[in-house]
RNA sequence: GUGGCUAUAGCUCAGUUGGUUAGAGCAUCGGUUUGUGGUGCCGAGGGUCGUGGGUUCAAAUCCCAUUAGCCACCCCA
């Protein structure tokens, strides 16, 4: 007899997990809408071919790709089989795979449904995503991303809704502490340009400057040589160190500016990263939630522009969110020009974040308001219809299934948190009254079933969280 | 992928330099008289000590292998 598991970095949620997430998503979801965001659905599972190659090549090793039904080694590809070339042969044994994100499974569905849609588009979507990653704290491989998107408008509104989002949802769930990190594409371009890395190593150089925080600067000097990028960029990299401890937004800007000079680009993403600050602090985001990083980088390959990162000071967890601008994700798909920029909270993480910090807010898992007790006859007409009458009065009711003795009725009333117990006996059944047992408080009285309604109603639904 | 730690009841863990029938707390179930839960008291069930080999008169305990989990590193959101 072996003991049932479940794979590493997976999870099931008991009541009392699924009570707080589903608190968590509504909570989310009404932040969404409230901004105008639709809900959609895509598929668990999209073509490999559709996530192949937008991830960088970590992230397409992380993809979980799914086997071919039927023979598929009797089809696959002799040469490659016989190579064990486990790479190669991935593509003639596997033809779809679980979606590792919700951004470019949306940009294929804007692709699609390209004529049926309103553009700017914005839409929110709640789903897992599934990373085939080695699982350790704060890191699963089943998790569930809370994205929002706008896609079809270069304005630096979307930005700036985003960033409020961020605000309204951390601060709606509670979250302590969190600081949204801003930074752009373009300025890193210009950094690393400017600090005489070649063009070709751009990607090499921030996969290198987003290690800092972990390997220090010696471990990104490491990481330099190793990935032949010239020593002198290290000056740039203690420069914008400097940068991090400016007083403000404003005075981390105008270093930076120094640092770059006059490329165009550049100076825009400035421009447009000073605005953006400005106007959230004008919507209400306090400046300790808001901080420009120069040295934040983000690993995924689509990003263009600005892009985002939410981290919580002191939690046991990576980042929390991420986001940021794509200019041309739909163009993979056949769409040039579609440019679109989107967060995403991670419910895990946060999940985790609330967790250490005891955060939740008082939730029950109760799920009942009443349950009827019942009598050793057997005989049920009362009790079913005074469970349908709570009901219909908008309680949530259940008679006990079983004539048990009392003792085990009300154990299990008691060990469910029900609060109010209802009882149909002979003697009540004589005088036109239900015996009412609150199990909070201990008492017990005896009233007809209208008033025992309303004394429910009245009550909060549960008394163990 | 590298190093370290751990594996004993459903859960959390004791278990001495190897030595009789492997324990506790919690949980579960039953009892504590009439139609009533939570706290008390009494009682019960439940373990081939991760798995396979070895050393020994004797192994939960020592050795080897193997598997799984945890932590750190590596990598990454």
């Amino acid at each position: 007899m072996s003991k049932p598991s479940i794979p590493k970095g997976t999870r099931d949620f008991g009541p009392t997990a699924m009570a707080r997430r589903q608190w968590l998503f509504d909570t989310l979801r009404g932040v969404f809408e409230k901004h105008g965001f639709v809900p959609i659905q895509t598929p668990s599972f999209e073509n490999l071919s559709t996530l192949t190659g937008k991830y960088g090549e970590e992230g397409d090793q992380l993809i979980f790709k799914i086997l071919n039904n039927g023979d598929y080694l009797a089809k696959a590809d002799e040469g490659l089989l016989a190579s064990k070339n486990s790479k190669a042969l991935t593509a003639s044994i596997s033809k779809k795979a679980l979606r590792y994100d919700l951004t470019v499974p949306f940009a294929r569905f804007v692709v699609m449904q390209r004529n049926e849609l309103t553009f700017p588009f914005k839409r929110y979507q709640i789903q897992n995503v599934w990373r085939g990653d080695r699982p350790g704290k704060g890191r699963y491989q089943e998790f569930t991303q809370c994205d929002c998107d706008i896609i079809g408008t270069e304005s630096t509104l979307a930005e700036l809704e985003l960033v409020q989002i961020f605000h309204e949802g951390l601060s709606a769930l509670g979250v302590p502490g969190f600081r949204i990190a801003i930074n752009d594409r373009r300025i890193l371009q210009a950094l690393s340009e400017v600090s005489g890395v070649p063009a070709s190593s751009f990607t090499d150089w921030t996969v290198a400057v987003d290690k800092l925080d972990k390997v220090g600067l010696e471990g990104v000097a490491r990481e330099f040589e190793s990935r032949g990028i010239p020593g002198s960029a290290m000056a740039m990299i203690e420069n914008l160190l400097d940068i991090r401890k400016a007083s403000d937004a404003h005075a981390a800007l105008g270093q930076m500016a120094e640092l770059l000079g006059a490329g165009e680009n550049a100076t825009q993403a400035l421009q447009e990263l000073e605005d953006l600050v400005c106007r959230a602090k004008r919507a209400g985001v306090p400046e300790r939630n808001l901080h420009v990083d120069p040295l934040l980088a983000r690993g995924l390959d689509y990003y263009t522009g600005a892009i985002f990162e939410v981290v919580v000071e002191g939690a046991p967890v990576g980042s929390i969110c991420g986001g940021g601008r794509y200019a041309d994700l739909t163009g993979i798909f056949g769409w040039k020009g579609v440019s679109g920029v989107g967060v995403s909270f991670g419910a895990d993480r946060i999940e985790d974040v609330l967790n250490h910090v005891d955060g939740w807010p008082a939730l029950s898992n109760v799920g009942l308001d009443v349950m009827v007790a019942q009598m050793e006859s057997g005989d049920v007409k009362a009790e079913l219809a005074a469970a349908q009458a709570c009901r219909q009065a908008g309680l949530s009711s259940e008679l006990y299934p079983d004539s048990a003795k009392f003792k085990k009725q009300f154990k299990y009333a008691n060990d469910r948190g029900v609060r109010w117990v209802m009882v149909l006996g002979e003697d009540e059944r004589a005088s036109g009254v239900v015996s009412l047992k609150d199990m909070a408080e201990g008492h017990q009285d005896q009233l007809p079933l209208a008033e025992a309604i309303a004394k429910i109603q009245a009550s909060s639904a549960g008394f163990i969280d």
